[in-house]
DNA sequence: TAGATTCGGTATATGGCATATACAGCAGTG
DNA sequence: CACTGCTGTATATGCCATATACCGAATCTA
């Protein structure tokens, strides 16, 4: 609309109907970071590209490279800016199964709250402050463990890489909201599986192994870590040389 | 039925009761699916686009088209292909540990052959033909355990994201050759972390829990999944009720 | 056998993407 | 005054997936 205007007025009802181009105090790192973050919180990672943040800020896509070395860069910002270690991590727990049981709540609720983590591009290991930050907190959680230290750091890695996991594969089954997916999920599979070709998996399916009761919360579907977790806990146990009393 | 089916699903399926009609020669689904395998095992996903692998046959870019829906249907195609379950895997084994170790070795040897696998951008939970054999492989394993369906479903989901997630970490780490880049990622990490703020991790680095000796090949180095995949198992075992003798 | 249809492959174009390069205004400073 | 650096911009390159239209040949149909 308003196509032919001419020139000089254009200007005029563009301020109609933008009425403030922007209060812009200018751009900052922290500015683009939060920005990418909002846009990706709301609308995933595919939200997030030069431009789209650019124009989120009022401006060309070229200027956030005058913050920002690379795309790259930005999505380790990102990661960096939303995993913040929760203060109540920092108090020691003197049992080390509690510990580590807090420590993955906290960080699962991190990686629910902001499920595109789990899609970013693997640029390499892990390597920002925050993310060592955690692996710090896991590390002082087994202390009373007594374990040696490259147990303790594999023990971590384990657990990590399981809470990350699951929460991919949590935001896959559940991006369609309400667990709508996951039924659909289970249905297909039951469709799919031959029993004769898949023996094992059709008796789990026959054994409603797949069917979670729809009255179920999300998290309390079988995308739940703890199961998963629990088990790996009491292998961690089973590492421990038992305390003669 | 099979309604709700993914389109790019419904193919590989299908192909499962008819297989292929003829290899004529010209282009065909199977020769496609082949070059982007080969491109990927050599180069990694970024040397799979459909103008490289078109190129790569002597064809046109849009010539791929008739054969494949989109680039992610080919993507999964390609998973499908790599990811057949072995034939010794087959042979049911009493022991339900070394069966389960059996079945992660040959997992593990499919993700690190094809490394690019685990850099699949994910499009959904596993629906493949060969991703449900696995999967039913794997529950086989467990029945000896006498354990619910339901909590057989959990383990493997639990031991494979955990393969997954361990082999995902392997490649970042040993993507420039020799383990070069392992070395540097411990040095990297002694410099950066800050015995103050990071007293647990400081210490695991001063206690060499980073430093892998130079004379290990990779597969020893911690990148191994053997020490997490003991830990779940040990803690598998401690699910079992133990058997009165 | 004539016409229509289908099939395999192609040409071209659109819109998105990251980002290299050059440049314009403006701040301060000598 | 000229000079320098800082911030944001304009423009362009090359890659990407893919929609659309087309073309020749084979195949089917009347």
């Amino acid at each position: 609309m308003n196509a032919d205007l001419p020139p000089g007025l254009r200007s005029l009802w563009d301020l109609l109907d933008h009425p403030e181009p922007a209060p812009r105090p200018g751009l900052s790192l922290a500015r683009i970071v939060q920005a990418a973050v909002e846009a990706a919180d709301a609308d995933g990672l595919d939200a997030v590209s030069m431009a789209k943040i650019a124009e989120r800020l009022g401006y060309t896509p070229m200027s956030l490279y005058r913050y920002v070395n690379s795309k790259n860069e930005l999505l380790l910002m990102m990661l960096d800016a939303v995993a913040a270690v929760p203060a109540d991590l920092e108090e020691p727990c003197p049992d080390w199964r509690t510990g580590l049981e807090r420590w993955c709540d906290a960080h699962w609720r991190m990686l629910r709250a902001h499920s595109w983590i789990v899609h970013l591009p693997v640029t390499g290991p892990p390597i920002t402050p925050n993310q060592l930050a955690w692996t710090d907190r896991a590390l002082a959680a087994l202390h009373p463990t007594g374990l040696a230290e490259a147990d303790k750091v594999q023990i971590v890695l384990l657990i990590a890489t399981y809470l990350q996991a699951t929460a991919r594969l949590a935001a896959e089954l559940g991006q369609s909201a309400r667990g709508e997916s996951i039924a659909a999920y289970s249905t297909l599979l039951g469709e799919l599986v031959d029993g004769r070709r898949l023996p094992a998996l059709r008796a789990a399916i026959d054994a409603g192994a797949y069917a979670y009761p729809g009255d179920m919360l999300p998290e309390e579907r079988g995308l739940d870590y703890r199961f998963g977790l629990a088990r790996i806990l009491d292998g961690v146990q089973a590492l421990i040389p038992p305390v003669l009393s």
